[in-house]
DNA sequence: TCAAAAGTGTTGCCGCTACACCCATGA
DNA sequence: TCATGGGTGTAGCGGCAACACTTTTGA
């Protein structure tokens, strides 16, 4: 709201921006490792450091479904799991223009290989320096995600539709960086009656695992559940 | 990141729009009511309806600078707090151009009965209709206000330099909507250690209530204090 | 001396953590 | 039969909620 009559709008380029993060399966028996999609450097800057993906924001889509749309490049249809991060805005942050980027944070399952999609997946701890002030970007995606691990299902967008306890408990350990007790974490997680046990078993070289389902299919706040009775 | 070339960038205009929160003292003895700070129609958009504070990005502030600038035209030199909330992009939410907003939170102690200032403080619970989408972005501002009292010294930015621990509990109260022990209040807010006795009293028509200070002037979010051994 | 707000301890309960063993399967 | 991961119970401790009375002041 101005009190001035309209100035001239300010040539201002407004782009959207996402952290697209998931979980690889862990080479060997390793912990599942966490990896960003990046893009080459193109169009709008110049350089030889990969970036974020993300497009200028078109008249006709909102906020989020540009944020699809940037997905849809990289060869995702839909994620599990798309929230707004937050906005960035100083002016020299791209050279020429000024440019405000919504930056979004998207989680998927697994790393579905796909040929004809842009960008590829990098570890996040091989993740180099990146265009503009991406690293700022990532870093307040990764910051959010570990933060909501502890009071919400965030795991949800991670896992596959059917996962077993001890892939669960790895999400957490992998994220969050330190070793759960078994025992305890099952007990929790039962306890907030968020998962399904699908009477399915996966079968490996050993004792078979159940398999589980996320109750509802979406990201859930604990506080609501608490909130529910 | 785009792979084309660079488009003709769309003709959009961002905003900063800031959600101005105080809690002024309740009438009589009643409890401390919440309160937003809004300003008449004008410029931008015709009607009848009150908005938020706000203004086109200028091409040499950041995001930040410019809510602050948003703060100084309604006659707050500098908030106790200031937070990015989230932005608001949806194609037809201003008639007649494409602006996105990117929305704020401030916070600030009481209401500078400022005359110079545009706009006016109005109970949260006594607010209209607002303009354009307004009330989607108090609706955030409230939310976020409300959540991060769990978790974060949010009270110190509605709060005076000095105060009483009633007075610090009112403001949860008033913001959560419930009513608080007193003694399990206080141990659990001495258990913190965020607060500094100033020595002085507040001398009213009975007995003198102490007065303290947050030891860190600025908003502090749990975790943090539980981390730092 | 009275009215009104400030200030202070204790107890029970619940949830969290720490900890070690048996089970089912495929090789 | 063995190697490997899947699955289960308990006991101690600490934090949290519930609860009522004394103190200090101004009028």
């Amino acid at each position: 709201v101005t009190a001035a009559p309209p100035p001239a709008p300010a040539p201002t380029v407004v782009e959207v921006d996402v952290v697209l993060l998931t979980l690889a399966p862990g080479q060997g028996d390793g912990p599942p490792v966490p990896q960003v999609r990046l893009v080459a450097p193109a169009g709008r800057w110049q350089g030889d450091a990969e970036g974020l993906p993300g497009m200028a924001l078109p008249p006709d889509l909102d906020l989020d479904a540009t944020a699809v749309a940037v997905l849809a490049q990289v060869g995702v249809p839909e994620p599990r799991h798309l929230e707004q991060l937050a906005s960035f805005g100083a002016p020299g942050r791209v050279p020429g223009t000024r440019a405000v980027s919504v930056a979004y944070l998207a989680l998927v399952p697994a790393p579905h290989r796909d040929a004809t999609a842009r960008g590829r997946w990098v570890d996040l701890a091989d993740v180099g320096p990146l265009a503009l002030d991406h690293a700022d970007v990532l870093a307040a995606g990764v910051a959010r995600v570990r933060s909501k691990l502890s009071y919400s299902t965030v795991a949800y967008g991670l896992l596959p539709d059917r996962f077993t306890m001890t892939e669960l408990q790895a999400v957490y350990e992998a994220l969050l960086g330190v070793a759960l007790d078994k025992r305890n974490f099952r007990r929790k997680v039962a306890a907030l009656g968020l998962l399904a046990d699908t009477g399915a078993q996966r079968r490996g070289p050993h004792r078979p695992a159940r398999l589980y389902t996320f109750a509802t299919p979406s990201l859930v706040l604990l506080d609501d559940v608490i909130a529910a009775p």
